[in-house]
DNA sequence: AATATTGATTAGAATTATTCTAATCTATTG
DNA sequence: CAATAGATTAGAATAATTCTAATCAATATT
C-alpha cells in the first residue's frame, strides 16, 4: 500500500517553503492546492474546516489557521480581508486584483493587467511597499 | 444654563442624515468630528470607546460599534478594514486610499489623486460600482 | 397636559472569529 | 534505542462583533 505516492508532489512543495508535511497540513494543501475542478479557490477558515471534516480529516479549526497563516507566510497562499468578520484565503498568488460581490459576500479574481495603476505615490521614508491591494466593491443593481 | 448651543452643529449634523441627536451619538460625534487638533482620523471601536470613557461619557462597546455602523451608513464616516481583527473608521470621505503600516498597525491617508486608476475594468452585468479601495502595504525596512 | 402607543436606541448577553499555550508529536542526538 | 529539543496541534481562552430584550423618546390620543 503505498500511501504517501499521491502526496509526493505536495510534500515537495511543502518541504520546500520549510514546512514539515505532516498528516494535517497535507490534507488541507490537498484541499487547497488539488481541488477538483479549477483551482482559484477564495477559502474562509470555517469553509476549510468544512472540507476536511467532510473528507473525514480529523483536524481542528485552531490548526486550519494556524495552517492557513503558516501557507500564507510561506507564499502558498494570499490573505484577502474584504470586511470585519471575513477574511479569504487566495489560492491565486499571481498579480492580481479582487472584485467583492458586497450583497453575497463573494470575491472574484481580476487579473493584474486589467487593474493600472499609474503613478504610485512615493512611500514614506523607511519603508518599502509590500503589496498593493485594490478591491473594487460591487452591489447588485435591481437591473 | 445653555447646554445644547455647543452642539448645535452636530445636531443639525445627524438630524440632517437621519439620526436622532442622542446623548450617546452626540458625544461619539463630538469626539470624532471635533477633535481638537485636526480631524482625519482613523479610529478603532476600542479607542472611541476609550476616548468616551475618558471624557466621562457614559456608554457601552455595543453602541459604539452600532453607531460607527450608523454613522458609515449615513456616509459620515468609512470603514477601513485593514486586517482580520483590525478595522478602523475614517472621518475623510472624500475620494482617497490609504498606506497601511504593517509593523505598527497605522494607518495614513493618501489624497485620491495620488492614486491614478486608469483601466478600470467593466463591473459584472448586473452590478455597479460601490467604492474602491486601494491599500498600500507597507515595511518598515531596517534602514 | 397627561397617558398610551409605536418605533428607535441602547447595552448586556451571546455569538463568532481568532489566538494562545500546554500537551503532543517528530526529528535528531548521544 | 532512550533522551532532548524543537515543531506542531488543538482545547481553552480571548478578542471582536452582533443580537435582542429592555429602555427611551417621539408622536398620537384623550
Amino acid at each position: 500500500m503505498t500511501r504517501d505516492r499521491p502526496y509526493s508532489a505536495l510534500v515537495q512543495r511543502l518541504k520546500s517553503v520549510g514546512l514539515r508535511p505532516t498528516r494535517q497540513r497535507l490534507a488541507l494543501a490537498k484541499l487547497l492546492f488539488e481541488a477538483p475542478g479549477g483551482c482559484d479557490r477564495h477559502i474562509t477558515a470555517e469553509q476549510l474546516h468544512s472540507e476536511a471534516v467532510a473528507d473525514n480529516v480529523r483536524v481542528s479549526l485552531a490548526t486550519i489557521y494556524n495552517s492557513l497563516h503558516q501557507f500564507t507566510g510561506a507564499g502558498l497562499l494570499r490573505e484577502v480581508v474584504v470586511e470585519s468578520g471575513r477574511s479569504y484565503f487566495d489560492t491565486n498568488i499571481t498579480d492580481h486584483h479582487h472584485f467583492y460581490f458586497e450583497d453575497s459576500g463573494r470575491l472574484q479574481d481580476i487579473p493584474g493587467e486589467l487593474v493600472q495603476l499609474e503613478s504610485l505615490p512615493t512611500p514614506p521614508g523607511g519603508t518599502r511597499v509590500a503589496r498593493v491591494d485594490v478591491i473594487i466593491r460591487l452591489n447588485e443593481t435591481g437591473e
